[in-house]
DNA sequence: GTGGTCTAGACCACA
DNA sequence: GTGGTCTAGACCACC
């Protein structure tokens, strides 16, 4: 459970936390059921403002990445539901899109640019998910 | 000349008037030297306000994608220049990164992602900009 | 943090703000890390529109001397990277020859243009910044 | 008379003319009455708007550069005087300011600086104009 | 509280 | 005609 937060980033913090979570989940660092630090703790721990980390958490809840049990605490989802969102799909192909243009425009190569891809898939294949 | 702005997106009206001109230039629909619209044109053309155009173009400028020239109007530039800006090259990284663990969730496979890749490339590919 | 900020002067607004913050890091007055005044202070204080400081924070931000924190407020940035663009060498060359020969004109010598420079190095020289 | 005119930088037209005009009056280049070039005539060569060639001539006959005798031509001043302006000063001190704090921000240290300012300095030294 | 985006409308310098 | 600067005022996201 090491977050990496950076408040110079333009990403806000929330979207860190957000995306770092989901990350550890898809590399199988974190896994179903496991327990997440409260927003208490995590607050402490990357010295950030509790609201900040507890919209992250509902972000994620919203997404059905984890889930909160009352009285329990987080804990990382077990049944995670794809949801084959239209808008989501295209926001993601508009992102890659960005990627490839503008990696055009400094100068990285396409083959770069798989490779880069390759070590994230590779990150993540180990256990693929069933679902 | 087309321009697609959507204000319902999240992504500001400069970033869409900056990313849609990157990728005419890049599949060669502009060519180094081609006239732009003027400010208050395009900004009557996609009903939107002169200053919000300005600041995309300016922004283009500074990325040396464009050129202005004193009271004669903005060019695509000739010479442009790759930068290899480390920071922009890890903030692509982390796009891309993101691209592949959101679209993981989303239930897209990697096929999906390599197809979507390969027809931006291609769509590019065709005119590879010398210099 | 005493801006003299003149709207008579041909230079803009925001390029005075620019060149006052830079001088002010470049002499030791603002020191790394340290706070900038929100852009709403500093607008209130020299009776500016905020759109006008913000601006100039922008910039300045693009150039790698401040760096803004989200919700936080701007920071005189810690890691200043030197970036040795040709374009700005070339145009500093430029802006300096324009000062030696129009100096000529007004009948000033070059001893008395040495005098300066040796008296804006000194402010500078003392704290010069490593990394 | 080769005048190096470029509509790509941010300085404006009409000044990059003053500015070479001064600086080959400078250098010797340009001697006390010899003649220059018809509005007309230059307008042509440097292929620009005559309205602009001319608004630099005007501006260099105010300032005492050039002289112009009616129905002859344009013509180097042979009596030029120095106009010690303090305003005029005041704006070189800044802008020689403002070159010593940027080269400082661009990484260039201040014996580069001086090694311009002495060839600058030595293509002027040549022919120490009296008046 | 912070900065970021956008609008509307004004004025100016430049070509 | 062109873009550049500035103002005033609005709304939003983030912390």
């Amino acid at each position: 459970m090491y977050f990496n937060i950076d408040p110079k980033k333009n990403i806000p913090l929330y979207e860190q936390i957000i995306q770092q979570v989901k990350e550890m989940c898809a590399k199988g660092i974190l896994t179903p059921n496991e327990k997440l630090p409260s927003v208490r703790e995590l607050s402490a721990q990357i010295v950030i403002n509790p609201n900040t980390v507890s919209k992250a958490y509902k972000e994620l809840e919203r997404q059905g990445v984890i889930m909160t049990i009352r009285g329990r605490g987080t804990f990382i989802a077990e049944d995670y539901q794809y949801t084959h969102d239209p808008r989501k799909v295209d926001s993601l192909k508009q992102a890659l899109k960005k990627v490839v243009i503008d990696s055009h425009y400094v100068g990285i190569e396409r083959e770069e640019i798989e490779k880069w891809m390759s070590q994230f898939y590779e990150q993540i294949g180990g256990e693929k998910r069933e679902s």
